[in-house]
DNA sequence: TGATTTGTTCTCCACTTGTTCTCTATTCTA
DNA sequence: TAGAATAGAGAACAAGTGGAGAACAAATCA
């Protein structure tokens, strides 16, 4: 969203005065530092400035002016890896991984750190980075993440047929694993890949 | 759109003052700065620099004269495509890609669209995006971009022996070919791989 | 619990700012 | 030299902006 010229320079100068250290201030305190002498209109602009992301909504919350923290919205979630036989290993919050557009979905996406061959003869390889778009429902051949029975989580091609869900791997050495609907719930769907050939 | 000349003198006046870091000016304070009397005036002129590409437009809101950023420094060059057979497919200047810094060597990079499967079996798919460090050495076994005879590139693993160089295709149906040293020039380092699974 | 603070919503109004005109002067061009 | 293109001045306009302040509701405090 475009900021107008207040509203830039509102920004501005709660960069320059917040110290994140105490209390965010209050609207008061901030009208006094802005040189306005109602609420009101103060409120207008801190509402632009939300809309822009510049500065977190407050949900109900008093004294909640907090700026976003700069680069908390470049990138996207990872998560941590994914591998058959055990759901994704959380990663602690927080980190995130910078993604080409060109390689995400329309939605919210996240990354995944790929564990093990299961997928290999799609080119996907163990140690590779997969960019999912969560989603909870997929088209038969889209390469998803699934989780089974609630425990574990795994990256196959998915064939839905009336009455079973097949979930196909990519690897000679592996079969198509067949469930209950019921027992898989898709998390997301494949949309790009990453791989690092570090030096 | 060509600009006048008068257009021109005041985009480079534009650039040379306007502080990135302070708020966009108004068309009042571009007059005083361009020692013009008239908004009406400065206005044809800005509308020029909108159609030619060079300032924001300003879509209705007050927010001042912004120019355009040039995004030319963000990411990093694409420069075609590339299969066993023929040379790089130059693509018109100035595209650009944007690429995680994980996948980016330490040096300059580009990228180049993979065509064909010689490499299938590394998990490099045909249409698969490849971010190479522009290099002329190699270490055994890096996969290279390698110019053979000044006339076809080609993405290979790369092997060199004394007084020859092995170019290792990853792909059953190929089978590793032979030149001279003097045959081969590297043109880069495979660092990383983008692939999209477009919707 | 009642009083107060604090964020939110609303209306109202002044005025800034970008836009659109018309008119004129100058320069370039066929 | 006539005509076109370029530049600028200035008037008039409308929409968006920025601010004041009242009224309200929820959170917080006493």
């Amino acid at each position: 969203m475009k900021l107008t010229r207040r509203q830039q320079e509102i920004y501005r100068i709660l960069r320059d005065n917040i110290d994140h250290h105490q209390l965010p201030p209050t609207y008061e305190e901030l009208c006094r530092m802005l040189g306005l002498k109602s609420r009101g209109s103060l409120h207008k602009h801190i509402q632009a400035l939300v809309g822009a992301g510049l500065v977190e909504p407050m949900e109900g919350l008093k004294r909640g002016i907090r700026l976003v923290e700069p680069g908390a919205d470049e990138g996207i979630p990872y998560l941590g890896r994914i591998a058959a036989g055990r759901p994704i290993e959380a990663v602690g919050q927080a980190e995130r991984m910078q993604v080409p557009d060109a390689l995400l979905g329309r939605g919210p996406c996240y990354v995944l750190q790929v564990s093990g061959d299961s997928m290999i003869d799609e080119g996907i390889h163990d140690g590779d980075y997969v960019v999912i778009e969560a989603q909870v429902q997929a088209r038969d051949g889209d390469i998803v993440v699934a989780l089974i029975d609630n425990e574990e989580a795994t990256l196959k091609r998915i064939e839905q047929r009336p009455g079973k869900v097949i979930l196909h791997p990519a690897n000679p050495s592996m079969s198509a694993m067949i469930y209950e609907p019921q027992q898989v719930r898709i998390q997301g769907v494949l949309r790009g890949l990453l791989r690092s050939y570090a030096k």
